[in-house]
RNA sequence: GCCCGGGUAGCUCAGUUGGUAGAGCACAUGACUGAAAAUCAUGGUGUCGGCGGUUCGAUUCCGUCCCCGGGCA
């Protein structure tokens, strides 16, 4: 559309952990076809649901899908809400080598209390840093040094996949005020449920996946699960559904309010004009 | 009209054998190095329904009134 006129080509490069999943259209606001309309779209339900894509998975596909796209002069625009994941590209990551299946289900069946415990063995410098209770912390500290021998620390020491010193980076940060954020968590719910939210996840659950998986902890899946189950109406599970949308809101904001550089420009419409933000790379 | 059970934080409730009260959720703020739509941390003054009485002291005991729910008429 606009951003055709102007003669490059843009690529949208999805930046959403959740929008990678081709089981979540609905439950992850994928753009529809329409939407999409002639501007190609990348990395959206490129997953399979049955894989878990890592931060570092999306990373190495999106680094690949942004130099694919330069080399033939378009423009990649990346989108989305996962704060990690746009970190991961830009500033590289720990190379930590894939963890050995039989510690990673090991670790993660532990209680977390027990986690811990082995954890301030294994890795104390770690566990010192780490609250009792946070679960996915602890589990990945412990798995890293029990699968590679080596603790966190030590491999964070090293950095690498980073693309920010390679590229142009034009950022901005959408920050909505407070209740207009949570009025649009609302309504984005209500929406869902009306355009086969129910149905996508009858659709997710009958594929028996292992409920650890992403794809099993997007929210609505929980909370319309329950109403499929009985377990509560509908309206309680519209209710669940926007109290979950509205706390993940809070805590993305939190991110991105605190997490970029200061120098990276922040807005609080909805709707950036693309002239403003864009204008010059088209 | 009578009987019973309730009225405590924004919500759902716990509790105080009389010394003015606490959980979960919400909300706010923050953290964030490989499943991140994940995981976690910190923050609790509220006429303890109103009014009176007893008491050194009442949210707690007594009386009375109001409101909600259920039952009986």
């Amino acid at each position: 559309m606009a951003l055709r006129e102007r003669g490059r080509d843009a690529v949208i490069v999805n930046a959403d952990s959740a929008q990678v999943y081709s089981d979540l259209e609905v439950l992850s606001a994928r753009p529809s076809a329409e939407e999409m309309g002639s501007i190609e779209h990348r990395l959206f339900g490129t997953w399979d649901g049955a894989v878990a894509c890592s931060a570092a998975d999306w990373a190495a596909a999106a680094r690949e899908t942004i130099t694919e796209a330069h080399q033939r002069g378009a423009v990649p625009i990346l989108v989305g809400g996962t704060g990690l994941y746009l970190r991961t590209l830009l500033d590289g990551i720990a190379p930590i080598p894939e963890i050995d299946a039989k510690v990673r289900n090991e670790v993660r069946a532990l209680a977390v209390a027990d986690a811990f415990a082995q954890l301030k063995q294994a890795d104390p410098q770690r566990a010192e840093k780490l609250a009792p209770a946070d679960s996915a912390r602890i589990a990945r500290a412990l798995e890293v040094v029990r699968s590679t021998g080596r603790t966190l620390a030590e491999w964070q020491l090293e950095r690498s996949g980073g693309i920010s010193d390679s590229i142009s980076l034009y950022p901005a940060i959408i920050l909505p005020k407070r209740d207009l954020l949570y009025q649009r968590c609302d309504q984005r719910f209500a929406a869902m449920l009306e355009r086969g939210a129910i149905d996508e996840v009858a659709t997710l659950l009958a594929r028996n996946l292992d409920p650890a998986l992403p794809v099993m902890r997007a929210i609505g899946v929980a909370e319309i699960t329950g109403y499929l189950q009985g377990q509560w109406s509908l309206d309680e599970a519209q209710l669940r559904g926007s109290q979950a949308t509205r706390n993940y809101a809070k805590r993305q904001y939190t991110w991105f309010r605190r997490q970029p550089p200061v120098d990276w420009p922040r807005t609080e419409s909805f709707t950036p004009d693309p002239a403003t933000h864009f204008e010059t790379l088209l």
